[in-house]
DNA sequence: CGGTGTGAATACTTTCACAGCT
DNA sequence: AGCTGTGAAAGTATTCACACCG
């Protein structure tokens, strides 16, 4: 993420009436759980349900019904009191808000175990992100189409994007390679990166950066079975509450 | 996460919590840091460089410093005033808190295309997580070893992961799949799960569940392209720091 | 009724800013 | 003189709880 966040906000606008249609700045939290909403709604349209409840859509989609309802107001009240929602009312207005109406062409970086899979996925998930351009480095590869598209050389990375009109960069690359893959990416133009190594990319504000990074899940996971032993532990012998140096660990 | 936090708890406690449940307990979003800056010490290490300030480290790790400092505030004071702090020392503690010491036996289940490319990881991201078991359903793929290790049929999930005290198992199963594998996983003992099914699983609350959401990161990032958009529309007509529908953009 | 929409309350994170140690 | 460690302030996010309405 194009990290810094307010520089020199100068206290944004206070009120001032609305101008166009309706208001929000969604919280970066409410997006990514409407994305979910969205795939589980596209679900329920798939089996014919055409209403849900909050509860109902909340229970299936892993949280609770009031922050549903919040994340669904930031985006307009499209709901019927005493009813529920409309799935399919409900899915259009989330794709419009996520921009899933215009196509984003995906080119990914990196050819090796990760990248193929990514390529395979074909048309990535859900539709709406053709992948449109393969790079890599080594020459054996070159040519060689994968899922159906042929690979490219980096070299060619902003003469292909700039002519595919890539929107979406996926670095798949080993680590050392990543940042200089970013560097030429957004040199050609892309501003939206979604990152598999395991390096902290340097990119300008203009730029997002999405990361995936394994050895950081296992990592949390690792600290959370860490916990799970200590409180086990504490209990066992008489838990006082305290963790590994005094340090209280939450229930 | 084991999902529902607060469900029968009635108006939690709002003021008797004296004492103990105080002082330190990481913030989630700690947690996922300090792993970032483990890795970024770790390739310091690697480099010889023995000390960082805070602003140094910040820097690489693309925080800024006051959140470094307070991150690591929580596992204790290791630094020196004036100073700075000792990679190695550094180093150290992080691994101590996420329970790096000991090691996470890793099981896959689902080998296409993305369980290929996770087994083949190897001992996963940055050592600490071997792979011990593989799990698919498919006839073909049993018994074929994959990075090393020979596949098993999905139905001994039980016995191996018992057996081979598998602590994290990763589900890179199709969709439908998804929560069934999760639920033998469960009752096999395994308590924390990696999913890359899109998908929402379902789990007891002891059951700690990460997830790594390809169509999410896709859509967040395909709401910035449709933010920026909708901004650069607004900068063009004459920007009065309202976007599309009235609606107050984020700067 | 029953369920949405939402202000107000609460909880959590990040940032500030400076005292305190080396 | 410089950098850490940390309370306190500011900023976000989540949850509550109830008015409101079909």
């Amino acid at each position: 993420m194009a990290s810094q966040r307010g520089e020199g906000e100068t206290t944004a606008t206070p009120l001032e009436p609305a101008d166009r249609e309706r208001a929000r700045a969604i919280p970066e939290a409410a997006v990514a759980r409407l994305a979910v909403y969205l795939r589980v709604l596209s679900g329920m349209a798939d089996q014919g349900v055409t209403a849900v409840s909050s509860e109902e859509l909340s229970q299936a989609a892993g949280v609770n019904a009031a922050k549903l309802r919040k994340d669904l107001s930031y985006i307009g009240s499209y709901g019927t009191r005493g009813v529920g929602y409309d799935v399919e009312v409900l899915v259009s207005h989330i794709e419009r808000i996520l921009g899933l109406t215009r196509n984003h062409s995906v080119a990914v970086v990196g050819i090796g175990n990760l990248g193929h899979a990514l390529a395979n996925y074909g048309g990535f998930p859900g539709r709406g992100f053709p992948v449109t351009a393969l790079f890599d480095v080594d020459a054996d590869l070159i040519g060689v189409p994968v899922g159906g598209i042929p690979v490219n050389h980096i070299d060619e990375i902003t003469a292909v994007c700039l002519e595919r009109e890539v929107s979406i960069g996926v670095i798949a690359t080993p680590p050392p390679a990543a940042q200089s893959v970013c560097d030429r990416l957004v040199s050609a133009g892309v501003q939206c990166i979604l990152n598999f190594a395991p390096v902290v990319l340097q990119v300008p504000d203009n730029v997002e950066v999405r990361k995936v990074d394994l050895a950081v899940e296992m990592q949390i996971l690792s600290f959370h079975v860490a916990r799970r032993a200590d409180e086990a532990a504490s209990v066992s012998v008489g838990n006082n509450g305290l963790g590994v140096d005094g340090m209280v660990i939450r229930p």
